[in-house]
DNA sequence: TTACAATATTTGTATATACAAATGTAAATT
DNA sequence: AATTTACATTTGTATATACAAATATTGTAA
């Protein structure tokens, strides 16, 4: 990848505005790849990062507010994100008997069928988008990546 | 940064997914530094970009598919993007003359004079974004992600 | 027990973004 | 010249996201 031809520019950026503008464009390139692998399921990022988690509950439901915390990306709003899942039958919604405040939310079978294809598709994607890099570069970069 | 601490698993995760979530992670990180920091001049990251493409035309005006493709996130949608801009006073934009379906963007004065200080605050929030990378280990970062 | 504060979620609203279709203009082909 | 193709931008629509305010429930203290 390179930063000045992507943006088109023959001017010499500062160091430290070229890494944030190279860390934007490694983003994106990522991303892009990603969601074309998740366009055939029909679900976002964010979603998929849901049915994840709600897998790794292993049974036990997860409310909103714990959902958040383990996202990736933190989101303002998780309750219109579930409501998309529940809409495609992913995941069940229930109150909480204990405390009513909370809302229980639990993967469905549906959603883990779905979810064992995406898993397929993304981990192939992930794997894609870092094959440039050896296995020692990826664990400088994560050296590296922890300092920010 | 902890990775795992942030997303709140012990689970031990592939290389290649934790440098992925890593870069989502950080990317994220600096985008709120950096939104931060032009909170104050409301104005997005985008529309800052497009006026600093624009400032660096000199006078020259730029059309709308040049500042796509300067743009370090392209947008499917320059045109509102730049109605935001013309709103604020911050651009003009006229027809062009010698070819009717081009539009041609320049920045206004105003544009100049909250650049400039919008400038000083992102150069500020820059640094402090890599505060805590060496020069060295920025080289490094950027030939890393060059390898994207 | 009432009042107040804290917690968890939901809703409203504004703005942002993605994608496709529509519009207007220019260039190329017949 | 008329038709087709390509180009540049705009508009419509659906979805996504950010942020604040509203609602409901629980816990706590006077």
């Amino acid at each position: 990848m390179n930063v000045e031809e992507i943006i088109k520019t023959t001017k010499k950026i500062p160091l430290e505005s070229r890494t944030l503008i190279h860390l934007t464009l490694v983003h994106n390139q990522v991303n892009e790849i990603i969601n074309n692998a998740l366009k055939p399921f029909e679900v976002s990022l964010q979603q998929f990062n849901v049915l994840r988690i709600l897998r790794g509950q292993k049974g036990r439901p997860a409310n909103l507010s714990t959902l958040n915390e383990r996202m990736v990306t933190k989101m303002s709003n998780t309750t219109r994100l579930v409501d998309k899942l529940l809409g495609k039958g992913y995941v069940n919604r229930a109150v909480c008997a204990t405390n009513r405040r909370k809302v229980e939310i639990i993967i469905t079978d549906l959603g883990k069928e779905a979810l064992a294809k995406m898993d397929k598709a993304v981990s192939k994607a992930e794997k894609d988008a870092v094959s440039n890099l050896s296995q020692n570069e990826l664990e400088t970069l994560n050296t590296l990546l922890d300092k920010f």
